[in-house]
DNA sequence: CTCATGACCTGTGCGC
DNA sequence: TGCGCACAGGTCATGA
């Protein structure tokens, strides 16, 4: 589930859960999602142990959990992460990693993670922007966003504009759902070489992405009343806002011609075939 | 430097 | 019913 707007909502989730409260043990149920903490999964442990959360913050998918008295955790939620704010008599949901117990008795923390690619660490001085969020680029949400330094760089890239809208280090927060979103809204064939966009079409196509992550988390906002967001995406938004990613065979909303699924990168693409044409071959010089 | 590819994991759903 | 395979919303290391 989690792009830039799931993992907003998450963020805000996390505010109004831990912000303030004080963390009185950590239990490491399996160590692949501390992995990144380089001293181990018990010294993970012994760090967190004894301190208060302050405000969570968000990079693009980076999240980090600041603490009071400086250091952050750093969470990324990879493909199937979640946290989950549960009371501590219930029972951990299905593939709970990490447990967070709190001084005031209150509802535990658990970070769920099936399939273990995201992961927590403890970011040294990591409080402005952890070292290890340094080289994302800032996401279109960011107040000091650079739409036309993006627009340039992303005219400058010599790969299809699908990567290029999927290249953290250029802007960060789309993955694969918002970027066929924002192709199909901008008319775009995934394998349109970037350095062939028009400042215009380039323009469109990160304002149609910027537009839909933001609409998709107004979506979020208005059914979130607890941590949990549905990793198999059967949310409302998902139902009723994408108009190609997963709609395979079904009609394009705009022309009516059958959205095709095709291979890109390791993973699907959804396209209409009308709106979307493959790009014609360029032949480079030199 | 830039770009493309596969590795990293577990679980589910489908066709046979 | 059981098995094998395709597939899942991300990132990173490693090659060319």
């Amino acid at each position: 589930m989690p792009e830039l707007p799931e993992v907003e909502v998450v963020r805000r989730g996390l505010s109004t859960a831990v912000r303030g409260r004080t963390i009185t043990r950590v239990d490491v149920l399996h160590d692949r999602p501390v992995r990144r903490h380089l001293a181990g999964p018990a010294d993970f442990a012994a760090q967190l142990t004894g301190r208060r959360f302050a405000e969570p913050r968000r990079r693009g998918k980076y999240l980090w959990l600041p603490f009071e008295d400086g250091d952050a955790l750093l969470a990324h939620l990879g493909m199937s992460g979640q946290f989950r704010s549960d009371e501590a008599t219930l029972p951990d949901p299905p593939n709970t990693r990490i447990r967070f117990v709190f001084a005031d008795g209150g509802p535990e923390l658990r970070f769920v993670d099936q399939r273990m690619f995201g992961g927590l660490s403890l970011s040294p001085d990591g409080a402005e922007l952890p070292a290890e969020v340094a080289h994302i680029a800032r996401d279109p949400f960011d107040p000091e966003f650079d739409l036309d330094q993006t627009v340039a760089r992303l005219r400058r890239k010599r790969s299809g504009v699908k990567r290029a809208l999927l290249d953290q280090e250029l802007i960060s927060g789309i993955g694969n759902i918002y970027a066929d979103e924002a192709l199909w809204r901008s008319r775009l064939h995934y394998a349109k070489p970037a350095d062939r966009l028009t400042r215009k079409a380039a323009v469109g196509v990160i304002m149609e992405a910027t537009a839909v992550m933001r609409e998709a988390l107004g979506e979020g906002g208005t059914s979130f009343d607890s941590l949990y967001v549905n990793v198999n995406g059967s949310s409302g938004y998902f139902e009723r806002a994408l108009a190609v990613y997963g709609r395979e065979g079904l009609p394009c909303l705009r022309c009516g011609r059958p959205i095709k699924r095709e291979p890109f990168m390791n993973r699907s693409s959804f396209r209409c075939p009308r709106c979307q044409p493959a790009p014609r071959m360029i032949i480079r010089a030199s």
